[in-house]
RNA sequence: GGUGGAGUGGCCGAGAGGCGAGGCAGCGGCCUGCAAAGCCGUGUACACGGGUUCGAAUCCCGUCUUCACCU
């Protein structure tokens, strides 16, 4: 085969889950076994069940599965990490002859895993930092730090966006050069096939309102009552949407109905995000809902292979 | 039937004679260590019909709808 590595990607709800397990089993008739990396930034954290969709772990058993629930609640998580892990496994799998295969909607993870991006380094103190000095000076006077430092990133990220500007600044202080603020033409890690999984956007957004529902339904509020009675959830785990509305809803901020339509708003959110940078990644091979699946996913490795 | 109030873009919501409030959703886009995050762009709406005025969402008259109270 010309590639090493499979990827199903798509937005939420668009049934990357279930056409991965087929796709598989599908692999596996022809000779070729598979063994699935997660590639959900939300589903590595274990407890987290209902509100990310997650499959049983029976239904993880038929190929083996990878990263999920490899974290706790109260773990934080970069892309910079799951690229490290990601990666890890690959190899390992490719090592026992098998083909691995990221399932997944969490972009920066997958661009983090699949091309070849090299992060700058971090330190939480420089971080800090320039945290404070941002809520003390504001984000103009930061802003023009930058631009005296490196006019062409003060160029590419506007004051607004104060997360990257201070991650620009703190690039540029431990290491003393200037911070690469775009990304590059993406070039794989390792030659890969994408497969995206595409669904109108109207029966994507029906799909998330059920899906809503149905986690409240099966009791994610409980969920998250339990896991908060074994530590707080860390900064990257809350902001799962869903569970941020939940644990709203359990301090009475916001009544179910609140928590329930504010859930479905940020995941149509959240798919549109999805959308709007796979499809700007333009060695994604795109099969329609619409269409048996497997035939056309076949085909797409045919053609690759 | 009477009296008083209210009618603003898909929703919420300011404005009270001339300067396209704003928020949310939607749609498009950006994205190198929090990425299910963060950010940008995008809508000239003022119930309807008349009138006053150089100019009306804002003033006047009428109609309709709606809410409250009264009979």
């Amino acid at each position: 085969m010309s590639f090493s590595l499979l990827a199903v990607v798509g937005p939420t709800a668009s049934g990357k889950t279930s056409l991965a397990l087929e796709l598989a089993a599908a692999l596996e008739n022809s000779g070729q076994p598979v063994e699935i990396i997660n590639a959900d930034a939300m589903q590595l954290y274990a407890g987290m069940d209902i509100g990310t969709a997650k499959l049983s772990i029976a239904e993880r058993s038929s190929p083996n599965h990878h990263l999920f629930d490899i974290l706790t609640p109260a773990q934080e998580m970069t892309a910079v990490e799951y690229q490290r892990v990601a990666r890890e496994t690959c190899l390992e799998i490719i090592g026992r002859g098998k083909l691995p295969m990221f399932v997944g909607g969490s972009m920066f993870y997958l661009a983090a895993a699949l091309d070849q991006l090299d992060f700058a380094p971090t330190d939480g103190e420089v971080r800090l930092r320039l945290e404070q000095e941002f809520s003390s000076a504001g984000a103009l006077v930061m802003h023009e730090r930058l631009r005296k430092l490196d006019p062409v990133t003060a160029d590419k990220i506007p004051a607004q966006n104060v997360r990257r500007v201070i991650r620009a600044l703190e690039v540029i202080e431990i290491t003393g050069e200037s911070y690469a603020s775009t990304l590059p033409e993406p070039r794989y890690w390792k030659p890969a096939l994408q497969i995206g999984l595409a669904v109108e956007r109207e029966e994507l957004k029906r799909r998330i309102l059920l899906r809503v529902e149905a986690m409240w339904r099966q009791g994610i509020v409980d969920e998250v009552h339990q896991l908060l009675k074994q530590g707080e959830f860390s900064k990257t785990a809350k902001m799962a949407i869903g569970y941020k509305q939940a644990i709203d809803q359990l301090n009475g901020e916001l009544t179910q109905a609140e928590a329930m339509a504010e859930t479905v708003a940020l995941t149509n959110r959240y798919a549109r995000r999805q959308m709007s940078w796979f499809r700007r990644d333009k060695r994604i091979g795109w099969i329609s809902d619409n269409e048996p699946l497997i035939p056309q996913a076949m085909n797409l490795i045919r053609l690759g292979a």
